[in-house]
DNA sequence: TAATAAATTTGGAACGATCCAAATTAAATC
DNA sequence: GATTTAATTTGGATCGTTCCAAATTTATTA
């Protein structure tokens, strides 16, 4: 296994300012730059102030490798590894992300697995090399606990986000799913829906069986019946969301009502709502999860589950400061709660 | 101007596993164990395994702030600034680019400006000090040519992504934004309308100027007349483009087809108009720019000019690299073809 | 087998910052 | 002015790699 070689670079001729220079053009010692860099208050003003005049006249970079190098370790950067970059809902948690971090003065590295467990793990390598801070990991569908172990005992601290691998003792922000899915399938049956659908979500990530479990509990609550066909996972997408709402209007045409796994997965119902003669609101509810920016402007507009993106940002940094302050922190795992927004897409008067 | 430092990091304690380690380990020196790591023929089969088996055996994490520092400069990191995180365009570049990096052993760092200046100014400077390979850069309106300039001059090589600063002489990649507005105007000719409006963009970036252009070619030619209301300009959002569809039809009833700055300012006219009882399609035309992939599920679905974002990626980073290869190549700007791809939105017949 | 050539391996000097203890300078006290 | 004390400043050693010239081992040839 050797490494990676970005690129064929040539090495870099152009000779790099160092503090030594600024030292030299000014007149002092490299510690004292150094000091006043990390604004020291043992430095006088006025070598501070010949200093700093130095180092824009110069035109010296900071170079934060030197830095880590001699501080044994980090310097200021942290992986960021989502599903993928170019999903509505992650965008939002990106932006939410890096300007917390850039608040704090971490630099976020952002990358997507697209979900596969090798790119997941290249990721995590290369990220270690560079040496980042820590991990924010919305872990890969199949991800062992053994995996997150790893990096845990290479001295990286991680946070999961949103889903969460089974029996890992890691520390987690995630949802309320259950609550999210019972609280929308409550309203639907609310409104006189006797049969209602779940779709999409995979099998294989966490939170697909919490948010089927909030709507299996609202369900047996009302004493409704849920046939096998009426929960149809699926990968998420806007196609795959088509494809479902076929499949279980094939299953049972009594089907009046609707909770997706997202509201991705809400968007490619409507679609084909609309290609069936369908009108959503009136023969058919629906309801999301997620609460996209894009969800107040479908047509109709959508019902959903709103989880803030600022919250989710907020917690996992908040927590994942912790770890690295103290990797031996005890094991926190934060629930996020959620809130059903009501649109249109379910007939229902506006909330 | 001190340093920022990222929170308040104790210096790890975590005993790192350096390459001497490796080396002590196995039973040779650390230049065996360096050459190893770079594949280098001159070390023979029988010691590579050895070293490589001791480094699995006492998990070592290659270190390449260290490698950086000792090799002049760059680790294999490359700055990548767009305007936004959470727009859908950019999350669809950022995932090509991404692609695109990772095949290349590099690692991209993804930021937003915001759109605007003092963020912009801040990430780059943050990325100089990680030593970045170089940058691809979606300038923020108001960027003068002399900002690249203090970029290009500290040895980073960069290449504008979408956008341009003007009479700057700085590589670019972007849209045939002309061509592409014109075809789309054209279109809508071709379909009898008279009375076009041009909604969204910025007038002090680059795109706009060129995507008004192209309109105006089109219209010019067909000798339609374009009162100066005809032409809204607005930062985009969705909003923006429900405010801006009331203000053209204000300013003048008989406007019959828009075409719009991006596909996201045409969302909010899809959006308006179906508030005000006007049926796209029928009553009013709409073209978009981008070809994001909501844009075939939009009720109804949008017709618009299509640039390929793997395209913008590739481009963008062959670019790169040729300038980090040598800074002195000559400056090349490159111009992405674009294509209109007709679908429901302007009652046409679909392509 | 000795001499030569080729293939491997190796120690030590970088790289550019930080940190520490020691040296210098300035201020305060007698 | 001489001492003590406090405030600044400073030279090395150090972090974990890469690179180079030199040393060592192995293979080839006479």
């Amino acid at each position: 296994m050797s490494i990676v070689r970005p690129w064929n670079v040539p090495n870099q001729n152009h000779k790099r300012v160092t503090l030594h220079d600024v030292a030299r053009h000014v007149g002092v010692s490299k510690s004292t730059v150094s000091l006043v860099l990390q604004d020291s208050p043992s430095v006088s003003d006025k070598t501070r102030e010949r200093v700093l005049r130095g180092i824009d006249e110069i035109g010296y970079v900071y170079n934060r490798k030197a830095a880590a190098l001699r501080q044994h370790q980090q310097d200021g950067l942290m992986g960021v590894i989502v599903n993928g970059l170019n999903t509505p809902y992650s965008g939002e948690i990106l932006n939410q992300l890096e300007q917390v971090a850039l608040a704090g003065g971490i630099v976020p590295m952002f990358a997507s697995s697209g979900e596969r467990l090798e790119q997941q793990e290249k990721l995590v390598r290369l990220y270690m090399e560079h040496k980042v801070a820590g991990f924010i990991l919305c872990p890969v569908p199949g991800t062992t606990s053994s995996v997150l172990d790893k990096i845990w005992r290479n001295g990286f601290p991680l946070v999961q986000l949103m889903r969460e691998v089974p029996f890992g003792q890691f520390p987690a922000v995630v949802a309320d799913n259950r609550a999210g899915t019972y609280a929308a399938t409550r309203h639907l049956i609310g409104l006189g829906h006797k049969h209602i659908a779940f779709v999409g979500g995979r099998e294989d990530i966490s939170d697909y069986h919490e948010r089927v479990a909030g709507y299996r509990d609202a369900m047996n609550e009302a004493r409704l019946s849920m046939p096998s066909g009426y929960v149809y996972p699926i990968p998420q997408s806007r196609a795959a969301g088509r494809q479902a709402l076929k499949a279980v209007l094939d299953y049972d045409a009594r089907i009046s009502a609707v909770v997706c796994f997202s509201d991705l997965m809400a968007y490619g119902v409507l679609s084909m709502s609309r290609e069936l003669g369908i009108t959503v609101g009136r023969d058919l509810a629906v309801v999301g999860f997620d609460d996209l920016v894009d969800s107040r402007l479908t047509y109709p507009a959508l019902t959903t589950v709103r989880v803030s993106t600022a919250d989710f940002a907020r917690s996992a940094m908040e927590l994942l400061q912790l770890y690295i302050r103290d990797q031996q922190a005890p094991l926190e795992r934060r629930v996020l709660p959620v809130t059903l927004v009501t649109r249109e897409s379910c007939g229902a008067p506006q909330s």
